[in-house]
DNA sequence: TCGTATATTGTTATAATATAACGTTATGTA
DNA sequence: TACATAACGTTATATTATAACAATATACGA
């Protein structure tokens, strides 16, 4: 079998949901909004959401167990990201900065190796919350 | 009340033991060792866990949702940390790299946002799982 | 087109992680 | 002392995620 080319009918129906979202969702509230399109279960989002995540149209962010749609086409292969995460309202947005990129790609630990996968999640406050 | 200076009874029981470890502990394998001390429910865990984690003494491996202590006496706060963790062994070190830690806390996104405060995790494979 | 391997689905139950809510006890400070 | 804050103890519950099993769908070569 190839490498699998389109999405299945679960994974589209939660990569849309997501998508049209703009912002981090939790997997239950997912669940809850697709199910009047047939997703009953929470294995089935998990599943579709793992597929995606693997896929790279979806990212998870750790800090917060939730699940936010790509904004950066490079990323198609979901390893190496960033975010920056509003610690008041919760606002995240994908940081697509190829210098940071290429520097953490090419970064070498005190032992020498490299690592091709990473995630990063910045904390700070967003301007709206800091001019309140 | 001043900010605290000295640990609790139940934090230094939960750092004391996390210490020992070397490596990630689960909140609930941490309860599991330290009930013969007297901690008889995942809350006196967790909110050991939230002081230690807030001061600094420990932190979240938030993709594994795990905790170790912090091997690094640069990060008396908990706000800049960096790891590399093992995809095959699950082996967690923290990185302890200068050059790191100041080019992201300099780090601006393209709005010009500037971050104190990160997580960043490294995947590959440690030196032994790779040489299986 | 048949056989086979892999991917996906559907379903129920359960595991693992974390917090709410309440009241009590300890500790620092005026 | 009186007051505020921090820590503790306890029970119940919320939230996040996976195990296990059976069925169906899809791709692909013989
Ligand atoms: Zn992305
Ligand atoms: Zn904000
Ligand atoms: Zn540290
Ligand atoms: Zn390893």
């Amino acid at each position: 079998m190839q490498k699998q080319q389109y999405l299945s009918k679960n994974q589209k129906i939660v990569l849309d949901h997501v998508e049209k979202a703009n912002q981090p969702l939790k997997a239950y509230s997912i669940l809850y909004n697709v199910q009047k399109k047939g997703l009953k279960a929470p294995l089935q989002v998990y599943r579709a959401l793992d597929k995606l995540v693997e896929i790279g149209k979806i990212h998870k962010i750790e800090s917060r167990n939730a699940f936010v749609a790509c904004k950066n086409s490079n990323c198609l292969v979901s390893n190496a990201t960033a975010f920056s995460i509003c610690e008041s309202c919760e606002k995240v947005t994908e940081i697509n900065n190829s210098k940071l990129s290429k520097y953490l790609s090419n970064f070498e630990d005190n032992s020498g190796m490299k690592y091709s996968k990473y995630n990063l999640e910045f904390f700070g406050l967003c301007k709206k919350c800091k001019n309140k």
